[in-house]
RNA sequence: CGCGAGGUAGAGCAGCCCGGUAGCUCGUCAGGCUCAUAACCUGAAGGUCGUUGGUUCAAAUCCUUCCCUCGCAA
């Protein structure tokens, strides 16, 4: 098939391979090349790198809105368009400009998880099972019906990074069988009544709290390692926690309960020993690596 | 030139402000003690203090070049 390919993150690089290797990328849509990162560098995204790479034709419009990008895009006289974590919303006129349509390849087992950041919110929620769905695009967000789907389950020690990195693994393989089978597959609708949306993630949360339970706290550590990472400030320095077990414990929440091997904080039902840490300006290391030089006063409020 | 922190033995850190050729915790190696040990004791090896140039009698410490890492912000 000829396709257009959308996708801007790291997650839809292995798609996009994927679709290399078997079928005819005529173009890649990502958004712009923007300032990120250190210093003020502009920095073109994953997709961006690897369509280059593959001399594809790249384009990153502002917006799909606009009707001379609208031609253009249909210029490309493709079958079909594949969207991966694009990070725009598509207009109608281009929704309906292809033979098959939008195909949007999302992080979730839909209807559960619409939205931004499907993969964090489901390890946050501590869903027993992810997944990737391949649905055909409508214009409300996420609510096209369903050509295929694929579930993992999530282990008690997952985080959010792994499962990232597996589901986008698995997206291409199953992206290509539902391109194969398209004429066979009967979509399904998605079941309204089980939608949730997954909320974009606000670095606001990603201050941790030890006043919540400690589950919660370990949910949320797994969920959001290792990005954007859950933190705690300590003496005005930020130290991010990659990794952390619940232990038993009763007595007042907030507290550095232990500084000498190990690094143990109460929380409100217990206590959380921190396994893997990462000090303001450091890089990330096993907490007996960081307690060889660092003490934390014992008693200290967090 | 977005803001900021840091690069010191295999690891994690201190020392730098108030210049005088390096220290702590751990690891490693050797020996000792012990029924035994991730315990304890003794000893040893291991560092051009990221790189360049400068100031000085003397620089890890002050000034400078470049490289790298990381936090924030995007």
């Amino acid at each position: 098939m000829r396709i257009v390919f959308m996708g801007t993150p790291e997650f839809s690089v292995p798609v996009l391979q994927s679709l290399i290797a078997s079928h005819e990328v005529v173009a890649v849509y990502t958004r712009e090349p923007k300032e990120s990162g250190r210093g003020k560098k502009v920095n073109k995204t994953p997709i961006h790198l690897l369509a280059e790479s593959n001399n594809i034709e790249v384009r990153h419009p502002r917006t799909l809105r606009d009707k001379n990008e609208q031609d253009i895009l249909k210029s490309f006289n493709a079958d079909v368009a594949i969207v991966a974590a694009y990070g725009m919303l598509l207009p109608k006129e281009v929704l309906e400009m292809f033979p098959f349509g939008c195909i949007n390849v999302h992080a979730s087992i839909l209807p559960r998880w619409r939205g931004a950041a499907p993969i964090q919110r489901a390890v946050e929620a501590g869903d027993e099972v992810s997944g990737i769905s391949i649905m055909q695009m409508v214009e409300a967000l996420d609510a096209g019906d369903v050509l295929g789907s694929e579930s993992v389950t999530i282990t008690d020690k997952m985080t959010g990074g792994e499962l990232h990195d597996k589901l986008s693994e698995l997206s291409g393989d199953l992206l290509l069988n539902t391109l194969k089978n398209f004429d066979t597959i009967t979509p399904i609708p998605q079941d309204e009544s089980k939608v949730l949306y997954a909320k974009k993630i606000d670095k606001a949360e990603c201050l941790l709290n030890f006043s919540e339970t400690t589950d919660v706290i370990l949910r949320k550590i797994r969920a959001f390692s290792p990005y954007p990472s859950m933190y705690f400030m300590y003496k005005d320095e930020r130290f991010k926690i990659l990794e952390a077990e619940g232990i038993e414990h009763c007595g007042e929440s907030n507290r550095i309960l232990k500084s000498d091997k190990e690094l143990v904080i109460t929380t409100k039902d217990g206590a959380i020993k921190v396994l893997k840490i990462q000090r303001q300006g450091k890089q990330a290391m096993c907490i007996g690596d960081l307690l060889r030089g660092f003490q934390f006063e014992i008693g200290e409020k967090v």
